[in-house]
DNA sequence: TATTGTTATACTCTATAACTATA
DNA sequence: TATAGTTATAGAGTATAACAATA
C-alpha cells in the first residue's frame, strides 16, 4: 500500500483555538508515526491490531475489528497483510469453525517490540521541550478535553479516518 | 474468568502517551468541524479557501492553494463548488488575463461569518471544563509540542480578541 | 435462519499529466 | 518557453453487498 496522503489544510481561524491546534498536531503527529511504522515495513493499522490481538490473543477477527472500527471486509485486507509477511496467524477453534482466532507469531511479538520501542521514542521528541511536571500538566488538560470531546479513553484512534 | 485488563477494551500504547492522546483528539476534533462545516453544506476544505481568500483577497487560484498545500486540480473542483453556490467569485485581472483573482460574496462573507460562529461553539465546548488560566496553560503546552513536532505556528491576528 | 469470514464491486477521492490561453 | 487554469484519467482506498461455510 501507499503512505499517507500528504494534504494539510493550514489556514486557520483567526483566534488562537484549541480545537485547531489540536487537529494539527494530532495530524502532524500521526503522520510521522506513519513514518516510524514505515521503518517496520507496515503501516499504523497494521501496528493498532497488532496491538490489540497482543492485549487480546485468541479473539475472533471481526471482534478485532469491532474495536477498532474496522469493517469485516478491510480487517480481512489487514491479516492478510500481516499474515503474508509471516507477523499474524490465523487459527481454528474447535468449538466454532467458522471463526479465525488471531496470535502473533513470534516474529510478529518481535516486530511488534521493536516498534513499540521507537513509538517510545517519538513520544520523547514530542515531549522534549516539556519538564515532566509540564507533561503531566498537558495530559491532565487533555484529559479534560478529552472529556468534552466525548472520546472514549481506551479506544485506539480508527487508521481509516471514517 | 475476567482477564486483569477487562477495563482495557482498545489497544493503545501501555503507557500514557502524548502523542497517541493527539492523535486520538485531533481526529475527533477535525471530525466534529467537518459535522460543523457540514451544517452549511461545505467541507473543512472550502471553509480553509474561504478563510485564506478573506485573508488575502483577490490573490490568484493557485496562489491560495499552495498556501494551503492544495494541489491546482483539486483548487479547480473547490472554487467551482464555492462559486456553484454563489459563495465566491472568479474575476480576471486586467494586469494577466491567465489569472483567475477570488474574491467572496456578500453571501460568502455572511456564510464565513456564520460559520466562524459556530466554530466559536465549538471551541468553547471544547474548552468547556477548562477554567481560563487552565486554556491558557493548555495552549502555552502545546506550543511547546508544536516546536518539537516541527509545525508552523498560524501567523494569523486574533480580530475577535478571544 | 444467523453469523464468520471472504470476495467482488462500485464509489469516492486524489494527484499526475495533457491541454488551453495567455504571457 | 513559461505560467494559470482546466480537463481527463488512472490509481488507491473504502465500504456495501453478495457468497461460502458453519452454526
Amino acid at each position: 500500500m501507499v503512505p499517507p496522503d500528504e494534504q494539510r489544510v493550514g489556514s486557520g481561524p483567526p483566534w488562537v483555538s484549541v480545537g485547531f491546534t489540536l487537529s494539527q498536531l494530532g495530524l502532524e503527529t500521526a503522520r510521522q508515526f506513519g513514518r516510524i511504522t514505515g521503518q517496520f515495513d507496515i503501516e499504523p493499522r497494521h501496528f493498532a491490531v497488532m496491538s490489540a490481538v497482543r492485549l487480546a490473543p485468541d479473539q475472533s477477527q471481526q471482534g478485532i475489528g469491532d474495536g477498532l472500527g474496522i469493517p469485516a471486509s478491510t480487517m480481512v485486507t489487514i491479516v492478510d497483510q500481516l499474515e503474508d509477511k509471516g507477523l499474524i496467524e490465523r487459527r481454528h477453534l474447535t468449538s466454532d469453525r467458522r471463526t479465525r482466532a488471531l496470535h502473533l507469531t513470534a516474529k510478529g511479538e518481535s516486530l511488534h517490540d521493536a516498534a513499540l520501542e521507537a513509538a517510545k521514542a517519538q513520544e520523547a521528541r514530542i515531549c522534549a521541550e516539556l519538564e515532566p511536571h509540564e507533561r503531566e500538566q498537558l495530559l491532565e488538560l487533555l484529559g479534560k478535553v478529552r472529556a468534552s470531546l466525548g472520546v472514549d479513553a481506551t479506544r485506539l484512534p480508527d487508521p481509516a479516518g471514517g
